[in-house]
DNA sequence: GGGTCAACCAAGCAAGCGCTAGTGTGAACG
DNA sequence: CGTTCACACTAGCGCTTGCTTGGTTGACCC
């Protein structure tokens, strides 16, 4: 075992740890698996990450972080009203999970395979993301743009988009931006 | 090897490796882990099923026959307008998936861990239950009760229903009926 | 030119995996 | 009473897993 740190060489490797745990699982995915992929055997693995958990923890780190940043550069860009920023981060939230569909679904759908610590050091990026999400569906609600219980709308909005990685063909007609102003459109009653 | 059959003893198996299969993941669960739940030995094992793969088909098979039939129920016993049958559909849903939280949620969540034969033979199970969705929504959209694409809505609802498997608390103070209510509401504008 | 250091490799260990082979055992049936 | 059969057990095989060890390489530095 050696370093920790995250070197320019770590963050290319997660990435490519990414799109294999994406393609297999975290489980299915095996050491040997990842070092083929990075053109390395797998005890030089370990010089990068210190257990196989490391590995996914960095990936969801950097996938966290990447739809974190990515959601408040596409707030402080679009219209002040709440209908402009609910698809704005609902184009957001689709774009890190469609078009780069990597690090942000792995964040998604192996959250539970991360050990308790990782979870723990990594749930105030994700609750701050989620911030973000509330602070928007609060002022749609308050707008009276869509109707209903804070808690369960924010979910119910979340997991519409979160399954898109389930069923959508990027190769297909449609933009993440068409599917924000669909989804938007669905859930939005004109303000009255 | 002996039997393939679906004896009632295989039958509580089934049920007793789904809910195994929920709290861990397939790949997580080992056949040690799945016999001592069933109070058996490894070896034993396979006197009911052939291998691994084949005790998640049998779970997956049941999840969505159960949810298939409950719907169905649910369908015939509604109010014949739209949105009684939206919401029926939507409740139904959430039955099977948050009360008994066991076979459905591995049907939705372990379908790719599935062999090709497998998913061959079950995904006609799968198509029948989402037909039944997709009459619905048509309804509703012909009613002008919900507006958009009928692919898009029928994915984002799916979206919304799957997701709550990831948050719902079952000593929490909601009912699926409850969720299911507040679902409608979010997405149904006033039929004009 | 000796020292340092990140990066990598070859080889393999211990543990755990899915699964098999061969053997009881007790109830059901003629 | 003898046969059958569903169900379970013990024991372990062959393989893969995550990970470790000890050593090599080449770039950089004073």
């Amino acid at each position: 075992m050696t370093v920790i740190n995250d070197s320019p060489r770590r963050k290319e490797l997660t990435r490519q740890a990414a799109q294999l745990f994406v393609q297999e699982g975290f489980d299915r995915t095996t050491v040997r698996m990842l070092a083929q992929e990075m053109g390395i055997k797998s005890g030089s693995l370990f010089h990068h990450f210190r257990d196989k958990q490391e590995i996914l923890a960095a990936v969801i780190e950097e996938g966290t972080q990447n739809a974190l940043a990515i959601a408040r550069a596409a707030l402080a860009e679009c219209d002040n009203t709440p209908e402009a920023r609910l698809q704005a981060m609902a184009r957001a939230h689709l774009e890190t999970l469609l078009t780069d569909r990597n690090a942000h679904v792995v964040a998604l759908y192996e959250w539970r395979r991360l050990d308790p610590e990782s979870r723990d050091h990594l749930s105030h990026l994700r609750d701050a993301y989620e911030a973000l999400w509330e602070q928007v569906i609060d002022a749609a609600l308050a707008a009276n743009l869509i109707h209903g219980d804070r808690f369960l709308v924010a979910r119910f909005v979340m997991g519409a988009l979160n399954w898109t990685s389930r069923w959508y063909d990027p190769a297909g007609s449609r933009s993440p931006d068409d599917l924000a102003h669909e989804l938007v459109a669905m859930i939005t009653h004109d303000a009255s």
